[in-house]
DNA sequence: GCGCACTATGCAAACGTTTGTATTCATCCT
DNA sequence: AGGATGAATACAAACGTTTGCATAGTGCGC
């Protein structure tokens, strides 16, 4: 620390003007001034309306957000919990539910919350009473100290993207066809041993990729070695152990394609698959599920599965604002539109 | 969209206990009920402070935040504004400053606000009265457009990381060093040809990052060719576009190393190369500064400089905090500690 | 037994809105 | 002309806290 430098201060600090102030600019009564202001009001002469929006303008009058949270009883926010701001995959669900709310007004509070150990877990201050509702886009919901914890929130929930504990409010994508678009692409290449990366099992998405996976398999009468199969948290380092169990038999027992669940696993598979000397597509083809501009930057470029992210995002934030309007909650499947991107990850099979 | 299910009514919707319910249960006034929770009150009764505690306890009790913030003046709480989500530079910043807000009780609320095209800047809503001030990381500060609305929240603001418009409080790292930093790494590696691909001169950080280069250009008492000084924005695309322009002339002329202000650039830069069939670090060595676990996954994996972004979230919310409670703003330079993560990316000269 | 200094607690106002209801005033109908 | 109608606006309560001040109760010295 050094070279510090004070700095003339910014502000006069003239107090906000109020919605009185502006009434008594105005000559108008407070409660005139509130409903003019909200304009949403038949029955008031065009002239004192002007007079009012005038006055505001004049003094600059913001209404204090607070204050009418407080009488309104809600807050026309929600919160977005996310366990990693690192994971490219939330970026863009983030956008579609920013999109979202800032049609209705709202205001998005973004959290990263790490997916808690044990009582270690944080828990985000102050969405308490700051928040109409919550979005939550964890891996790990079912954890009891997290969902205790949400529960206590006693505010309405959707969860997102990763998958929801039994009987809430979620939206998901369609995670089964989803896996299967990949074993079908990999299939369309003339791959028949295809490895299953899989994001980790104990979230909901995890599982239904899984089921997914095997119905694809199965459909193509494929057959499949145990050590195929691999789970792993969705990150780099998950990623890249979870090949390294993958690829570590014979060669003569090895896969020609591995299905990745999520980009950030395909990226430390990228990594351990170069460690291991294995030739990417040459040896063996590399397909994930997400997508994001990184995945053009990787050696070889990996080819993707976009997900229609931003739109889940858009519902998930939509639902929730219906459930804070006192609607019910629902589990929807959103059957968007998916894209594969094809990139050099991925080649025919020849044998 | 398919397969709606509908789900059972999480909550039976009792209203919340507000602090009257609390008093009345433990039999005082609502006043006494109030100190009690706050507990920094000395003057009751331990029986009467125990009394009022298992009330709150009993009936679940969470202070409601917008009675108290309307009452206090005060929202407890910050914005933090960054313009892209997806650069990694801002994940470890906001890590810092969620941290400070954490120690201090204070919710932070991210916000994504793209960089403005005129008119059409997203301004996140409702900033207005939930907070009681703002960090801002943005590239484009001084954009007339963004200052001005800025202005217009009348709060304490805190410019972060990317510099800052003349006379605001900041907090800046020590970019002048950081850059010679890496010009003197690639110098000791005996490359005498060093480019650099700059961040936009636009920023504080690209400025500074810049004199900090050609002064240790000069130091060093070396030439530099115009061609081998290229500006791009913070992106991916922004880095690729650049280094066409650096590598872009006849191969005798090409530099030997490239020094790049940021991570995002360097992926850009690397896939440039790669198009042209410049081999890395063998025709041309890559330093960046910025680290994230992803620069380890590049091919080559790229030798970077770690900046001390934590450490740089958390000073500036704590200026902020300062400023909040009334204190002056400042600019100051973090000198914190960097460190080389020494990769693949660079390679001594060998001529 | 009276005032005094505490100690422990209650009273009430205030923060800035929104909104149900009351009021004023002019107009119209019969 | 007198009441009913309707348009335009004002009154006042309420949302859930915090906090300056007032008050009731206690023990004490005289």
């Amino acid at each position: 620390m050094s070279d510090n430098e004070s700095v003339k201060d910014p502000s006069p600090k003239r107090p906000r003007a109020t919605l009185r102030d502006v009434a008594r600019l105005a000559g108008v009564d407070l409660s005139t001034a509130s409903r003019l202001l909200r304009n949403h009001v038949a029955g008031y002469r065009d002239e004192t309306r002007e007079r009012v929006q005038r006055a505001a303008e004049q003094l600059g009058y913001r209404t204090n957000a607070q204050a009418r949270a407080l009488r309104l009883g809600r807050q026309e926010a929600i919160a977005m919990l996310v366990p990693d701001l690192d994971n490219f995959g939330f970026t863009q669900v983030l956008r579609g539910v920013q999109g979202a709310c800032d049609e209705r007004g709202f205001t998005l509070l973004i959290s990263e919350v790490p997916p808690g150990e044990g009582e270690s877990a944080r828990r985000p201050p102050g969405l308490e009473g700051r928040v109409d509702g919550v979005l939550v886009a964890f891996a790990t919901a079912d954890d009891p100290d997290v969902a205790s914890w949400l529960a206590g929130l006693e505010l309405p929930a959707v969860f997102v993207q990763r998958g929801a504990p039994h009987a809430h409010a979620s939206v998901l994508l369609n995670e089964e066809r989803n896996a299967a678009t990949v074993v079908d692409y990999l299939v369309g290449l003339g791959h028949r041993d295809i490895a299953h990366l899989s994001g980790s099992l104990r979230t909901d998405t995890g599982l239904r990729r899984h089921r997914g996976f095997e119905e694809a398999i199965a459909r193509h009468d494929l057959m499949i070695r145990p050590q195929w199969r691999a789970d792993a948290e969705f990150s780099i380092a998950g990623g890249r152990e979870a090949t390294f169990r993958i690829m570590g038999v014979s060669p003569d027992k090895r896969p020609t394609a591995i299905a990745i669940d999520s980009l950030v696993e395909a990226i430390g598979a990228l990594s351990a698959l170069r460690e291991m000397g294995v030739s990417v597509p040459g040896d063996v083809s590399v397909m994930a599920i997400d997508e994001h501009l990184v995945a053009a930057q990787m050696t070889p470029p990996l080819t993707t599965l976009r997900l229609p992210q931003q739109e889940l995002g858009r519902r998930a934030a939509e639902m929730l604002f219906a459930m804070i309007d006192g609607g019910p909650g629902e589990r929807v499947i959103l059957d968007g539109p998916t894209e594969i991107i094809e990139r050099e990850s991925t080649a025919p099979l020849v044998r």
